[in-house]
DNA sequence: GTTTATTTGTTATTTATTTGACAAAAGAAG
DNA sequence: CTTCTTTTGTCAAATAAATAACAAATAAAC
């Protein structure tokens, strides 16, 4: 397959959000130009993203929204059930693993570990929170697409790479760090310090530009 | 001041991060090739990244890290204390607010806000959660920098218009939507089924270039 | 059934970003 | 004190990304 630019996969789920909820309000077909007008993108570059992939629509008639939104969720690997598996049940890791919004795009939680023995034992949403020397079994007796990364940081780099050591091929770092990994392992970054730092620069930038 | 780009803001908190864990570790100096080596980029990016603020290094001698800190720093506006409140006091919202990651780079939270008769009147690290009746008020009588949108995705539109009507200019959007906000309001989005879709994405990418 | 209006997929152009190159400045070595 | 090395700041070149343009295909209008 072609290689895809960051640029675009980031650009992915944001259409297929978009399409979800035009389908929602009985939306069947669609035009670029439409589109690129709720989205505040050009029609351009919807239609060269989508290219990426395939021709998905018909000239003079634009795209099926059902159909565009399959296929983009098939390109997102959304057309099978996501596995994965939460460590650290602290306030972030029950926080994600009460959230019931990824389950509804098919990521399916099957576990929870932690160390403290005061949350270990408990269940949330019908999971139990197994002690995190269970790890190395539950990984290998269950199929776990992608391990959650919400410990403190400073255990981060060693439990990435025990998982890793395990067979897990995805991590979602929840940690302020950057893990180096195996190249064939994929790693995906939430660092919400870094975007609370973002907002305050871009809230001092505006504040200066007032001036 | 001259226009900077996303790219390079993006970059910031990743360098200000790096460059506080040199300082703990005592390291005085470096030069943009020690630094670009550690974090895996061009060292000609760094020097270029950094002289969209200014000559912050010497030649021959490389950056004093302290320094570059610091100014890193006021250019993020971590200068100054930002008080921030959480709207939605849900999973989600109280574990924002139990972190203390937050509080340590001068991001201090005032307040927090909710309508659920069973989490309003509780409190949160000394914080008391509000019913939200109260939030215009409050907003008045406080001075309150960022406001951290934590609410079901449903009533994100509406209180992010109250909250730009009360005089809010920095929004924090966790909610799963694209929210428009008048232009001299800034947003930072924190989409978490988007990176999971992203992680999605990249997984299955790597797993059939393997094939 | 023919004409006109739409709208895609794709190529060309423009703009933005990243990387490379190098003179000038400072430090280190002798 | 002079020479050699390091390293910045900045300009030039290369690469990447976004936008515009347009032929070909289809739908809609008449």
């Amino acid at each position: 397959m072609k290689n895809i630019s960051t640029a675009v996969i980031k650009r992915l789920p944001r259409y297929y959000r978009y399409l979800g909820e035009l389908l929602e309000h009985d939306v069947s077909r669609i035009s670029s130009k439409e589109l690129s007008e709720k989205m505040g993108v050009t029609a351009s570059q919807i239609r060269q993203d989508l290219n990426n992939f395939g021709g998905f629509g018909q000239q003079g008639y634009g795209y099926q929204v059902e159909y565009l939104y399959k296929e983009i969720g098939k390109i997102l690997g959304l057309d099978k059930t996501n596995q994965f598996i939460i460590l650290g049940a602290g306030n972030f890791g029950r926080a994600l693993a009460k959230s019931t919004a990824f389950e509804q795009r098919g990521f399916k939680l099957i576990g929870l570990f932690d160390v403290s023995p005061e949350v270990v034992g408990n269940s949330v949403r019908g999971v139990q929170i197994r002690h995190i020397n269970e790890l190395e079994q539950f990984i290998k007796e269950n199929l776990v697409d992608i391990v959650a990364l919400v410990v403190p940081v400073e255990e981060a780099p060693k439990l990435a790479g025990d998982v890793v050591s395990y067979g897990i091929k995805a991590i979602w770092n929840f940690t302020p760090t950057d893990l180096s990994l195996p190249e064939d392992v994929v790693l995906e970054n939430v660092h919400l310090e870094e975007s609370l730092m973002r907002l305050s620069y871009k809230k001092k930038a505006a504040d200066e530009a007032k001036k």
